[in-house]
DNA sequence: TAATACAATGCAAACGTTTGTATTATTAAA
DNA sequence: TTTAATAATACAAACGTTTGCATTGTATTA
């Protein structure tokens, strides 16, 4: 069944010259004749030859893949930011092999370790939310394999770049703008507690009402501890059903918690923006679709697929000896104002 | 910067034995003497010995890598399939490189190409609405590297697996079910007419309105051309603002299109489901969200990518002289009522 | 016409494994 | 003890490239 690949040897038996020809004909090589050199390209094409790319990698030590990992594949801001990374990658003649750590430390080590198989020539990696120790992220830079790190770091590593938002701060400004607006009891609805960003997106929303004087009620705070899709909708459920006092405002700290939480209170018979507003954090698209539509913190997620992409291939081009400055790169936010507020 | 990697030559040398044996032993195989065994194993462990992918794939002509080319990445309907093939693949040990076609045929053909430099152990494909020959393709499976291919298949591709679901089936059911809902204006909202799955979601959707006489009416049939999220929603605003004439149901080809009808309609006053009911193709989360719910006609996506990486992977373990039995696999949809009808 | 330069090509090692076969060491049987 | 059997290990080729260095061929100069 499977054919024989047709390879150098092949090509210069049949025209009786050296393996080291072709392939230095095959390159372009100046240094073989260019009759020669036609000659190699015409039997190659003749013949079918394609380069074993394996060979090259194991000749060069360069496979031009780098090995992406995430959290999850359901959560548009991560495939979006891959769509960025792939972007600036195939420009730049990479591949790009993906892999999810599927919300655990386990699974996220072990691709990591795969990945130091020689596979990839770097790593881009978006941490879980479990992830506490960075040893095994260390671990790899030891090697000498490069590390970008995107999104929800909760320890900066040393050698490694990262590319995050300030989530903190995108978060303040959005719920003061909520205050601003005069709203009083503005409902937070974040994810889980262990993960960073929502860590960060809270603490945002902390201070902004402290600055404004507005007294904390934990009655309006959710953080929901879904890590699947089909979770979170009964959990955001359940909290507007139960919630003692009605929110004049709610920040929600994904896209998605911020239409589950519209739904909930369009079926409660709440009216946004009149009785309630509501804003999301992401904008990728589902907030324009929605009736009415989301205002939202805009994350550049595009662009932070290709800013990661772009650090990491730099670095992989960087000359072996000059030691690397390592930098956190901050991407803005900005407030998106649709019809929801 | 960079650090030599250690080598089965290292712990050879360290512990005076031959390479063949510290391979073998680390391979479990058991002409190697237990005690020798453990040896090895400590000092690979001590010396950080991990294993070069590459070299092994040379040597053994397997990558466990599968090549996925899907049309676009901001369609949730590939991300889903992603996801399945990510999950069964993973259980068997193969790593997926995902890349994109972007809806282009020479990105296609240039992908598939590059999966033929041997990088790969097989390939998973989506056709781009482009394809229209399949030479590319065959000319893969002739060198002997198993393909399957799902979703928008034109052609019977000769030696390749394929998975599809019935679309013009589906199409036909929702259709009907509008028509028992007394519905008699029903529009049609498809996608780029070369793509063979919008091709047949029309072929069922006249289907029925033929098999119920219902005359079809040019007026309430939207092709979209939109590539891109961001013109598909002008297209269908477009389309709503000038339609002359009410239509009391629509049938959307992808959930995206439905959705941007509902919010149309919504916009423009509309009431649905009283005065228009809605229906989408794929329910891949966000239909459930929206308000109202919309009813979908539900696409097995996430089976859909396991199996097909459950037949690729079957392939990539048949034994060679078996000249291997190709199918066509078609997948059950149904259709999931919801608030929009 | 011999010496010299340089263009064109070839040889062989290297990349890090795996694996068939050969060799050596060890044990059991005679 | 010597022989036969077997266990343990070693050698070397193979996977398909790339590349530094050696070699051959050709043209230029004196």
């Amino acid at each position: 069944m499977k054919k024989r690949r047709v390879k150098l040897e092949d090509i210069a038996r049949k025209l009786n010259i050296s393996i080291a020809t072709v392939s230095r004909a095959l390159d372009k090589n100046p240094r073989v004749k260019p009759s020669t050199r036609e000659k190699v390209f015409e039997t190659a094409n003749a013949m079918g030859y394609m380069p074993n790319q394996i060979a090259k990698s194991l000749s060069s030590g360069k496979t031009n893949i780098i090995g992406v990992i995430i959290p999850r594949y359901d959560e548009p801001f991560f495939i979006e930011v891959c769509r960025g990374i792939d972007h600036y990658a195939r420009e730049h003649h990479y591949k790009i092999l993906i892999s999810s750590s599927r919300n655990s430390f386990e699974f996220e080590r072990e691709n990591l370790i795969s990945y130091e198989k020689g596979l990839v020539d770097g790593i881009i990696l978006s941490p879980t939310h479990e992830t506490e120790t960075f040893i095994h992220i260390q671990n790899i830079i030891n090697k000498g394999i490069p590390v970008v790190l995107f999104d929800n770091i909760k320890q900066k590593v040393n050698g490694a770049t990262h590319v995050i938002i300030e989530d903190d701060k995108a978060s303040f400004s959005a719920v003061e703008f909520l205050v601003k607006k005069r709203k009083k009891t503005i409902a937070f609805i974040g994810g889980i507690k262990e993960k960073k960003v929502f860590q960060d997106r809270f603490k945002g929303y902390l201070k902004a009402l402290k600055k404004h004087n507005i007294a904390v009620d934990d009655r309006l705070i959710l953080h929901c501890s879904s890590l699947d899709r089909e979770y979170e909708d009964a959990e955001i459920q359940n909290f507007f059903n139960r919630i003692p006092i009605q929110p004049d405002a709610v920040f929600a700290c994904t896209d998605n918690y911020g239409l589950l939480a519209m739904k909930t209170l369009l079926n409660l018979g709440y009216k946004i923006p009149e009785d309630v507003s509501v804003i999301g954090f992401g904008d990728l698209g589902l907030g324009q679709i929605f009736v009415p539509s989301m205002t939202c913190i805009a994350q550049p997620s595009f662009e932070m697929g290709q800013k990661v992409a772009e650090l990491l291939i730099d670095q992989l081009h960087e000359i072996d000896d000059v030691v690397p400055q390592k930098k956190v790169i901050k991407l803005d936010t900005k407030l998106v104002l649709r019809d929801s507020t």
